[in-house]
DNA sequence: TGAAAAATGTGCGATAACTCACAGCATTTT
DNA sequence: AAAATGCTGTGAGTTATCGCACATTTTTCA
């Protein structure tokens, strides 16, 4: 009876917390920046390319091209279906990539942030855009029109192939989203997810800036409650500890088998 | 009473169905070569390179590097978590790419068959297979190893740019197929992957082959017993006919809404 | 700092989907 | 043409997850 919580873990979720599982793969890293009020575009891209996929020097020759507007919170900067013709790089601020049905119920695929760039797909082959984006926080963009991202390519063809890896590192990360959509419970989602979420730091694993039950839900395709039962079920069990508003998921964890 | 049927098809399948979705997506399209009994390397490629994604030209030119080889049936060319060497272009037969957990259930990511190729995520990143291959039937492949492939690359700076445009589509497949698995009930992804699956045919939408049972639970994440049942559902609300070996979905679909 | 808004925890009934079991067909194989 | 194998249909009990309702706590921001 004492160890009651035990049975609530399923053995999916027992396993990818026990195991360790990908820690790289980052697929739904979100990153921070404090934001340092630096104006200066060229100064900004500096600070922030240092995170980039894409190589520095070429990402930074493609945002040189663009305009760097200012979009409050919550802004829809894509919007799933439309043809898009923009390329955007994240100077401040953070965005979340997403795909929603008629009822409104959305699915996170992606949150980024500085340094991180996206748009790239419909550039390359003028479909609609298959995920919306919006801001989660007030961001600082660089927006590329097609013309000049084309123009860019073609006067620097090496960029193409720099955009490759990324495409692949993309190809992986939904693979593995379908692997575990497809195989894993919600208890198991759930705990694949905070491994995902977490940076090593100190010898544990740690998730800054937790992201709400509502946010979890959206990206394991789960309800809410459910995802604040499976919360509650992993703090009592051990595996977790949520302070402040950091989750601290211990290296070694309770009773690993 | 009489049309109790209809209680049984959910929102979601009939959303699906009477609207058509994306039709063109393909992403699991199987395509099917009478197998002509040519031996010669070069004529197979030939024959065979006209439903290529990528240049017929430059996936000659990466094929010829390889060596063609016979694979019976049911022989796993590539097991995910593998480091891979190798390329592979299919000249005859068809094969599943799909993952799996430790239990032996897997889902089926991709269905391919002449003239598409695999393998080459692995060559671009060198990180371990992210999902396995199997044959469905006796094939032959032109496999080609890493350093040829990544030779044939540097000479023909080109064939990277080709490669590109694949990835995306892919990236938008997956991005799809999280979609639906996050959003879509069993109905509903039963549905779409029909769609997929089917081609146009004189007015109707038609699947030549049709994939059992089973094949269909695999690439929805759903078990065969609800698979059996929607099936006979879909049949008797009239939104499929099976006939031999094929399903044919009307264009006209009843009682559209 | 205090009111409004957002996020969380929890009980409970509804239900979608799973598993097991087994019988009837349909194919290959010998 | 019989035997073996694989595919399909269906009932019945079980379980996971959802959805609603509402109380409580935390955070935001005016």
């Amino acid at each position: 009876m004492s160890d009651m919580y035990q049975e609530q873990v399923s053995d999916a979720a027992r396993c990818v917390l026990n195991r360790g599982g990908h820690i790289g793969s980052a697929q739904l890293l979100s990153k921070r920046d404090a934001g340092t009020g630096v104006n200066n575009k060229r100064a900004m891209l500096s600070k922030v390319l240092v995170f980039s996929d894409l190589a520095t020097e070429d990402l930074r020759l493609i945002a040189d091209q663009g305009v760097v507007r200012a979009y409050p919170k919550n802004t829809v900067l894509i919007n799933e279906g439309d043809l898009g013709e923009s390329f955007y790089v994240i100077l401040e601020g953070r965005v979340k990539v997403y795909v929603s049905d008629e009822e409104g119920k959305e699915v996170i695929l992606n949150i980024q942030g500085p340094g991180e760039y996206f748009g790239e797909l419909a550039l390359i082959d003028s479909a609609p855009r298959s995920a919306s984006v919006m801001t989660l926080e007030q961001s600082q963009l660089a927006v590329v029109s097609k013309s000049d991202f084309e123009r860019c390519l073609s006067e620097n063809p090496r960029i193409a192939l720099e955009l490759i890896r990324p495409l692949v590192h993309r190809i992986r990360s939904l693979t593995d989203s379908v692997k575990n959509l497809a195989l894993l419970d919600v208890y198991g989602r759930v705990a694949r997810t905070l491994l995902d979420l977490s940076t090593e730091r100190g010898g544990m694993l740690v998730i800054e800036e937790r992201p709400t039950h509502q946010d979890i839900a959206s990206m394991v395709g789960a309800s809410r409650e459910m995802v604040s039962r499976i919360m509650k079920d992993l703090i009592t069990g051990g595996y977790i500890q949520s302070k402040n508003k950091t989750i601290i998921i211990p290296r070694k964890l309770p009773h690993a088998w």
